[in-house]
RNA sequence: GGCAGUGUAGCUCAGUUGGCUAGAGCAAGCGACUCAUAUUCGCUAGGUCCGGGGUUCGAAUCCCUGCACUGCCA
């Protein structure tokens, strides 16, 4: 039986408009489906849409529309982008959908159910203006640290979770799963947060009601987050033990933004703890970005449209940059000029100028049909073992989520192709006859280290793999075994590629 | 204010348990080739490893201190 595989990105919130952040998280998550699925995984990829809320509800309402209707316009634009960007994804949860919510309120209660969840009074400072709730702490000289303005005492009959019970089991779960939350420094802030106490949890509202009702108490709402972090569950069909869900719970990773680090490392498995179900094997929280050094904002109206980026240079260029550009984990600083230095570089003169000689060779001196390789000399040698060493890096690092460091380790194979023309050179070999054996051998592990290599980039780069592998004359259906030398055949037709990545002014 | 972390070539960063002349990619300069998307390949960086002090035979790597920046919490 195939291995299971279950990754997650966040439900975007229906309030947003999609930006280059979506994007980045669910672009890794799609090159970890589709590399896990490559290598024999049987794997569930989930993204969808989280669409209730208080901001939901008022924007709803400003814009002369019901919650839904609002949401069912706007998650047409987060699903019409993941198709752009060719996102793989096995499922979209929206929480509005009834598998959800029947998921949300079996938990809700059964957790109630066992004393964990028990309505309260809270108890906070409220400013009426920004409508938000502050503690006595967060005050600045008794008024509203946002606006200043002074604030009244608020008394709200809430539902509360026990999440203080759980302070001990959490740290003790950390500590014992090193990995459990990545990267390194976002586990420390968890562990200091956790360590100087975990208060109970105000899990329902009452000041709106787009939302999820309290089962038994319909005038409270359940909070967004304990609704929205459900999803993980209910899309696999919880609370029925579907095969689905027997199959891929617990998750083997939630991507996440490090800005809702804390919902998915504390709240999320304390939740999870409560209900007696297993506990997310990971939680990786990547980066922000940063747009022509400039913190993104609406008001600075720099916010990076994925769509345009799409037009002006192509899925695949986008996909890479993101990826590459920046260790997944850090911030990283997104520019037009560094999108297209990449491009440039890594993607035109690299890669793309690597695959267009060869097979153009091969046109020119054997007619379009790969030969076959005679005996292998050292240099031949060489570039067989770099190109199965980094089948196996690439595999280390995609499970360290360690993206940009399997593009460099792919890297390094397409620039030994282009070390291994100029050593060998080709033209040189083909003025003579008595050279055409060696000139064949040359030839074969040139493009057959470039098929490794495009197979390997099928998770980062799906729609280049397609035209290489066209050009390269591998046409069947691969997997992860068609990344041993050797799967090209002789009398393959080669033809010469077009430029896959043209280069652009910068 | 508390805790954690960062500060290495023009830029982005690697630098394991302290040890040969401190590395990579990009950018820049020079040279070579001509199969290729004027692409590729080779050579070239003499950088106070933030400042100061200390430990050591020896520190970018350990300790102390100062400065700058970042994150989490308050």
């Amino acid at each position: 039986m195939k291995p299971a595989y279950y990754v997650t990105t966040p439900i975007y919130y229906v309030n947003d408009v999609p930006h280059i952040g979506h994007a980045y998280t669910t672009v890794a998550g799609d090159v970890l489906a589709r590399y896990k699925r490559l290598m024999g995984h049987d794997v569930y990829f989930l993204t969808g849409s989280d669409e209730h809320g208080q901001k939901v509800e008022k924007a709803a309402t400003t814009a002369g529309e019901t919650p839904l209707e609002l949401a069912d316009r706007v998650v047409k634009r987060f699903q019409a982008l993941w198709e752009r960007l060719g996102i793989s994804n096995t499922d979209f949860i929206r929480t509005t959908q009834e598998r959800h919510k029947k998921g949300v309120t079996h938990i809700f209660k059964d957790i109630m159910e066992k004393g964990d969840i028990y309505l309260g009074e809270y108890e906070d400072w409220y400013c009426t203006p920004c409508e938000t709730f502050w503690t006595e702490t967060q005050l600045i000289e008794d008024r509203c640290p946002d606006c200043n303005r002074p604030v009244e005492k608020l008394k709200e009959e809430s539902y509360f979770f026990r999440m203080s019970k759980y302070q001990e089991q959490l740290l003790a779960h950390i500590e014992a799963n090193p990995d459990f939350i990545q990267p390194k420094s976002k586990r420390n802030e968890i562990i200091s947060f956790v360590k100087e106490g975990l208060r109970d949890l105000s899990v329902s509202r009452t000041t709106f009601t787009w939302g999820i009702p309290v089962p038994g108490n319909e005038k409270h709402i359940i909070y967004v987050w304990f609704d929205a972090l459900t999803n993980y569950i209910t899309a696999l069909g919880y609370p029925e033990a579907t095969a689905d869900y027997q199959r891929f719970w617990p998750v083997n990773v939630h991507l996440i933004g490090k800005d809702i680090l804390r919902f998915h490392a504390v709240y999320w498995p304390t939740f999870l703890m409560a209900a007696g179900l297993p506990l997310p094997e990971k939680v990786f929280a990547h980066g922000w970005w940063t747009v022509e050094g400039q913190k993104m904002s609406k008001s600075l109206q720099n916010v990076v449209e994925p769509n345009l980026l799409i037009d002006k240079y192509g899925v695949d260029v986008v996909r890479y940059f993101l990826l590459r550009e920046v260790p997944f984990g850090l911030d990283g600083d997104f520019s037009h000029s560094a999108l297209v230095q990449r491009l440039n570089s890594d993607l035109a003169n690299d890669l793309g100028n690597l695959l267009s000689r060869s097979t153009a060779m091969a046109v020119k001196y054997f007619d379009g049909v790969l030969p076959a390789p005679g005996k292998l000399s050292d240099c031949d040698q060489a570039l067989v073992g770099k190109t199965a060493e980094m089948v196996t890096a690439v595999d280390r690092f995609i499970d360290e989520m360690a993206f940009s460091k399997a593009l460099q380790a792919i890297w390094d194979v397409v620039s030994a192709g282009n070390k291994y023309i100029d050593e060998t050179a080709p033209w040189t070999l083909a003025k003579d006859p008595e050279q055409k054996e060696r000139l064949a051998t040359v030839m074969y592990c040139l493009l057959e280290s470039q098929r490794i290599v495009h197979i390997i980039l099928s998770a980062f780069m799906p729609a280049t793999t397609v035209k290489a592998l066209a050009s390269l004359g591998f046409q069947k259906e691969y997997s992860g075994k068609d990344l041993a030398w050797g799967g090209l055949q002789a009398g393959t037709t080669i033809t010469k590629a077009e430029a896959l990545f043209p280069r652009m002014e910068g």
